[in-house]
DNA sequence: ATATTAGTTTTTTTT
DNA sequence: AAACTAATAT
């Protein structure tokens, strides 16, 4: 095994293989290379099988890397090795051993939309005015409570008397019940309830503990408190527990994450090791002393020495726009002057995904190929959520959601309130509502209209199901498609949205196709329907990223996360917006946010371009936010002021004058009250004006008092 | 049962 | 500004 391309702390990393270990692995330092020579190493020198190893990765796309990577250094693929998300390995382990936990091997995933609705369900049947209780909040209450392993029972022991918590108590203790009944699980309990298999089942305990001699996780700074327990779980015989991490990155708080795991881990593990990587591969000195200044505000951290042996490199661009417009001209002009070889040396952060469509916008208008991460998913759309409730309804009949969903879908004269006759006959006899179906002609409440409308329901599920066992993904595909009439539905309507509807259930009949393809090689089991559905839903946002079509990339700074880019784009650093206003309350939170900037600045390797926008829209108002606090944290010295140039404005899209050619974008003008001021913009004869002192205003050009004076 | 309208609510980040 | 919800009309 050649190690001679590691220095020092990277090759001790790889080379000690037993007890517990922690790498503190700062940005850009070469934590992907020590984790997939690790491995490598394991199997070749070690003598260790693939299939002893389990290495936990924050993404799919990141596990899918990472084999590769290990594939290319022992010249084959590591067969039988488990890589993958907490979440997917956890699937795994539930499949197999469901029954342990009184659960069906093929149970459905509830993503958050899913959890939404089943927590709005049992409010209503509690008689809980959503209007008082804001179910999303639930929701959250109930997945935090979650990621601290409190079921329903521990969480009423905890807050039973409380008044405030009565409430979550009723909702948790249905929502949960809901879950079992419907043969689902939400995110949370795929790791819960595998922890739960653990501690029930000795033998099963004992089979992984056995089979997982050793153990990696990679973002440790970013597990919660049930994922450190699967952890100590699973290496509780052998100890073998590699976590990589840095505390400075962690940034998923909101979903439970809990920094102390990586700031306790000696603590947690007793003779753990630590190595610290402290030298950058990846930015310039000078972005590496910008995230360095900025991270060193933060109170609450473990003070480490993150250095390169890098040039200095350029300084850092910092750019105030006037308007989101202007800030994504900016962005295009400086993308055109610094284009090498391809767009996707360029990526675009931002701190809320609603930030992207102004460069959207302005990509599309200039013909500049751009790639999206994240979002409004493809999995969210309507019409994706309509076919797959169809494929999860005929996997998992007894999911009341996906019947709900599509029972009427397209219409077929099943209106809102035979649905809840049909509830309630099933609900008398706790049976579900596919269960109730079968029997529809007993439901006495229903008309012979409104029967027959259902029994018409009935034989689309019952003849697909009937053949289950004899079809491919992509058969039952079609059977729905056909047999439901959804697309006959939407192509009657022949509205534009309908045929971006229409594209869309296309590309998910080719997503399947690429599914069944993709698991030629594998085991029958591992290409069929409840795989194709669990794949899906635990899809992350940068799992959709096509190397193979580059464009600029625009995402989230949490999408961007084990990420570089030669150039980066951070985007909106305004006060309100990063740091965001939900979390300007207290320190933790606003030093979270720091951390999200030190995640940003370090995603790049050359160049790094910083922006804010004078006025800025949300809720369609128009808001003004001082640059963000953040930008103060980086000496002057490091940064370059862009000035506003105004060319950035003028040179593409922005003036195309066809009112009035007469105003142009930096002309200086005189308006009679408003004073003096610059012209932004002249969009169609609206000219965008900035004035001295007076703020932003859009005016008439050919009705208000404006006089050019150079 | 469904289409239309008026009123309301929303965006922080995600497996 | 867009998307969702509830009330009202067809």
């Amino acid at each position: 095994m050649d190690l001679s391309n590691l220095n020092k702390m990277q090759r001790q990393a790889v080379e000690t293989t037993d007890g517990p270990l922690l790498v503190l692995a700062g940005a850009g330092s070469g934590k992907t290379r020590v984790l997939t020579h690790r491995i490598a190493y394991l199997i070749e020198e070690k003598d260790i099988f693939p299939s002893n190893i389990l290495a936990i990765t924050f993404t799919n796309k990141a596990a899918e890397e990472m084999k590769k990577r290990v594939a290319r250094l022992i010249g084959q693929g590591a067969f039988g090795m488990w890589m993958g998300t907490f979440h997917s390995i956890c699937l795994r382990i539930l499949r197999r051993h469901a029954e342990v936990i009184n659960y069906k091997s093929d149970f459905t995933i509830y993503d958050v939309a899913d959890q939404n609705t089943v927590v709005k369900n049992s409010m209503k049947q509690l008689e809980i005015d959503t209007k008082r209780l804001n179910p999303k909040h639930v929701r959250n209450v109930i997945s935090m409570a979650k990621n601290e392993k409190i079921g329903p029972e521990r969480f009423e022991e905890i807050h039973g008397g409380n008044f405030k918590f009565e409430q979550y108590i009723r909702i948790y203790h249905l929502y949960q019940k809901t879950l079992k009944n419907n043969n689902a699980m939400d995110f949370d309990d795929l790791i819960n309830k595998t922890i739960e298999i653990l501690q029930l089942d000795e033998e099963v305990l004992k089979k992984y503990q056995k089979k997982f001699k050793y153990i990696l996780i990679d973002e440790y700074q970013d597990t919660n408190f049930v994922q450190y327990l699967l952890a100590a779980l699973l290496s509780g015989g052998h100890h073998n527990l590699c976590a990589v991490g840095d505390g400075d990155q962690s940034i998923y708080k909101f979903r439970g994450a809990d920094i102390r795991n990586i700031y306790e881990f000696e603590k947690d593990f007793s003779e753990a090791k630590i190595i610290k990587l402290e030298q950058n591969y990846r930015s310039t000195q000078t972005i590496l002393d910008a995230a360095n200044h900025v991270i060193s505000r933060n109170q609450g951290r473990k003070p480490k020495n993150l250095w390169t042996a890098n040039g200095k490199g350029d300084q850092i661009n910092y750019y105030a726009a006037y308007t989101e417009k202007d800030e994504a001209n900016y962005v295009l002009n400086k993308i055109e002057q610094y284009k090498e070889k391809s767009y996707d040396e360029f990526a675009i952060l931002y701190r809320t995904n609603a930030q992207s469509r102004n460069f959207e916008e302005v990509f599309m208008k200039n013909n500049i190929p751009y790639q999206i991460i994240g979002g409004l998913k493809f999995y969210e759309r309507m019409e994706i959520k309509d076919v797959m409730a169809y494929l999860k309804l005929i996997q998992n009949p007894v999911d009341d959601i996906a019947f709900e969903r599509i029972v009427n879908v397209p219409k077929r004269g099943i209106g809102k309130r035979s649905v809840e006759k049909l509830s309630d006959y099933a609900e008398d006899r706790g049976i579900s509502l596919y269960e109730a179906l079968l029997e529809i002609e007993k439901v006495g409440a229903l008309s012979s209209r409104a029967k027959n409308a259902f029994s018409e329901f009935r034989e689309i599920i019952r003849s697909i199901r009937k053949k289950l066992d004899h079809l491919n993904v992509l058969d039952v595909f079609d059977m729905v498609i056909e047999k439901s009439g959804y697309l006959d539905d939407l192509r009657l309507k022949g509205d534009v949205q309908s045929t971006t509807r229409i594209e869309n259930v296309g590309e998910l009949k080719s997503v399947v196709t690429e599914f069944i393809k993709s698991k030629e090689n594998e085991e029958e089991s591992e290409g069929d329907l409840s795989t194709f559905l669990a794949e899906t839903t635990l899809q992350a946002g940068i799992d959709t990223l096509a190397d193979d079509e580059p464009g600029v990339l625009m995402m989230t700074l949490h999408s961007a996360k084990g990420l570089e880019f030669p150039n980066v784009f951070l985007v909106g650093m305004e006060e309100n917006l990063f740091p965001s206003f939900m979390s300007s309350g207290t320190d933790e939170d606003l030093e979270e946010e720091r951390r999200l900037c030190y995640v940003g600045i370090t995603r790049a390797e050359k160049r790094l371009f910083l922006s804010h926008s004078n006025s800025r829209s949300l809720y369609g108002k128009t808001n003004r936010n001082a640059p963000s606090r953040f930008l103060d944290e980086i000496p002057d010295e490091l940064i370059n002021i862009d000035s506003k140039s105004i060319d950035s404005v003028s040179s593409k899209s922005a003036l195309k004058t066809s009112k009035d050619g007469s105003f142009k974008a930096g002309m200086k003008v005189k308006h009679k009250s408003f004073g003096s001021g610059t012209i932004i913009e002249n969009n169609d004869g609206i000219l965008t004006i900035a004035f001295d002192g007076q703020g932003i205003k859009k005016l008439m050009a050919d009705v208000a008092p404006i006089e050019v004076v150079s």
